[in-house]
DNA sequence: ATACAAAATGGTAACGTTCCCAAAAAATGC
DNA sequence: GCATTTTTTGGGAACGTTACCATTTTGTAT
């Protein structure tokens, strides 16, 4: 109470417990044998003065910093929200800090960045949604530094560990849904052709046309960039054709909430005239009415995932890396209605 | 190239370039005079080995960390993603890290975080829509902590700097648009009333209202939550008084897209119908169709704003809080049409 | 040339930890 | 009771910087 502002070290608290500075190290890392009355007094005055690590000199001396990296193309819209929650969340019940890097989609930022974090001090990186791999994937692995890649897929080495949902099978069922409710026109809003997952889907979506005979047609299909704004054009651009399509898959929910937009704004009604389907499974997909039927990827699972992946990493560093899968599911609320005869 | 994975650290260069680490260090920091043949040779050496700071032996030393700690109470809304977005830019072109801690509004997790960052690492501390200022305010005054709150106003000490928009003058603006427009039955969906900002634009919308001898009728107000869901359920509400309101004022972009989900879900039209206003001016607002008029507050210009003031009480520890406010826009798009006779 | 100031450089202690090694204390076996 | 093992504790170097102070070099005026 009476000390002024100085920070307290461990050497005032070894002082205070009148032993040394050793034994109270000993005693914060519990790491070997300390009688426990020693252990006792310790404590003790690590209470009276309130002792908190000081982690840089921790980091410094050779140890962990509790630090992971975590680099986002942006920040900002509920799919990268919901997935840092978890990574977040995680992170924080072990005893680890975040340190937020976006990269808004430039490229450069995104290798500058990369080289920041491995030489700086966090102990590992997670990377959502890169874009640039290839500019810093060589050094990564030349460093040996752990990193987990999320929802990015192509990856050629063993040390790169990569996880996402089942984006050809999420795909795949929505469509297969759309299908056996009647559906055979069935229009596509891609995602972001650059990203391994909107091909996935996109390959999802047709292989469970093929599958049910139903051929398939490049004018059903749109190239938008799972922006609001392109799912709306890309649904106006559809709905024009003659016949129009009976039902619209977009490749995220935010496009899909623009093409519901579309559809209402050419005076049609979802699902009564169009049914619409989504991907993700983002918060707003149930808040908005009616409820989008949709794709759900366990978001959060997949950001609590990848720091479980990146920690074991970081504990045992000569692993190789690991290629995980996490399973999409159908939502089904109500955007979507049997075709009309 | 030839060596291992070893760091390179100062004394390395030092040896390389053939001086002593005490001018690599000044060459590093262009502090003192350094002679420009010699900073030549330490600059060439320090390319040649690849050499980066050590952030963590610096800041043991006694100089800052160079990063910059922020409370979010939750990612993934564009109102937060945007804020982040000005922070993260001007952190970045001032050589500093965030590190970033979420919330998810639990008023301990809130209090611990504070807790830890001050005694970590981190050389300030953002906070963004605090909800549980009174428990730590004081032990961040008392250990002098540079800090600014954005989006808090209700501080009663000379330290702590804040920053808002005029949240008042939005709201007085928005209502005043629309008794211009010829409205007289104006209905208003509140936001979260423990945030003063809630207060403060459910007050101008008041002040506006009385300026204009409309009287204020209590049943036109729906309190809501900031969410979308919220938006909804009160435009719904409100659309079964009798006579219905002929405009909806939306605390925030987010509710007022429910408030439009509500009005066309129950077969009417927007704008023709029922006008709808919202505030903040979140990129989804310019995306929708019909545009969204809004209040814009500047929501990046606001986070590199505060990142500026939290930089200048860094240097100039003893200086005085600020408290800044940057003023609204009405951004008029589609959505608001003149009252019918 | 000499004296002196100014500029440039080097040596080194400290920041707060951890961890190795050695010393002391306690426990064990004869 | 003595030797020996085991457990517990202390001493001190090292991590990579920076900043103070001392020293050397350079420049300038007499």
């Amino acid at each position: 109470m009476g000390k002024p502002d100085n920070t307290v070290t461990i050497i005032d608290v070894a002082r205070e417990a009148g032993v040394s500075n050793s034994t109270v190290s000993r005693v914060v890392n519990n790491s070997a044998q300390v009688s426990s009355r020693t252990r006792e007094k310790v404590l003790n005055a690590m209470m009276r003065l309130g002792y908190v690590v000081n982690q840089q000199a921790r980091s410094l001396r050779g140890g962990r910093s509790q630090v992971v990296g975590l680099l986002v193309p942006d920040v900002g819209n509920s799919y990268i929200g919901e997935i840092i929650r978890g990574i977040d969340d995680e992170l924080a019940s072990n005893q680890y800090d975040l340190m937020l890097y976006t990269t808004h989609r430039r490229k450069t930022k995104e290798s500058t960045y990369v080289a920041t974090i491995t030489r700086g001090m966090a102990d590992g990186l997670l990377l959502l949604l890169p874009t640039n791999v290839a500019a810093y994937m060589e050094s990564l692995q030349a460093r040996q530094f752990p990193h987990v890649l999320i929802d990015y897929q192509r990856v050629d080495n063993n040390w790169t560990s990569t996880l996402q949902a089942t984006n050809w099978q999420g795909a795949y069922d929505a469509t297969k849904y759309l299908i056996e409710l009647g559906h055979c026109r069935i229009g596509y809003i891609v995602g972001l052709r650059e990203m391994q997952c909107s091909l996935d889907r996109l390959s999802g979506y047709r292989a469970a046309l093929e599958d049910h005979a139903i051929p398939f047609d490049p004018t059903l299909v749109y190239d938008g960039d799972y922006f609001l704004l392109e799912g709306y054009r890309g649904a106006t651009k559809l709905l024009e054709l003659s016949p129009p399509p009976t039902a619209i898959f977009a490749a995220n929910d935010t496009s899909a909430l623009g093409v519901i937009e579309a559809i209402r704004n050419r005076g049609l009604s979802v699902p009564n005239d169009v049914s619409v389907i989504g991907f993700d499974d983002i918060p707003e997909a149930a808040q908005v009415h009616p409820g989008l039927t949709t794709v759900r990827q366990p978001l959060e699972d997949m950001g609590r995932l990848a720091v479980r992946v990146l920690l074991k990493q970081l504990t045992n560093p000569d692993l190789p890396g690991e290629r995980v899968e996490l399973s999409t599911e159908l939502i089904v609320r109500e955007t979507c209605h049997p075709a009309k005869a």
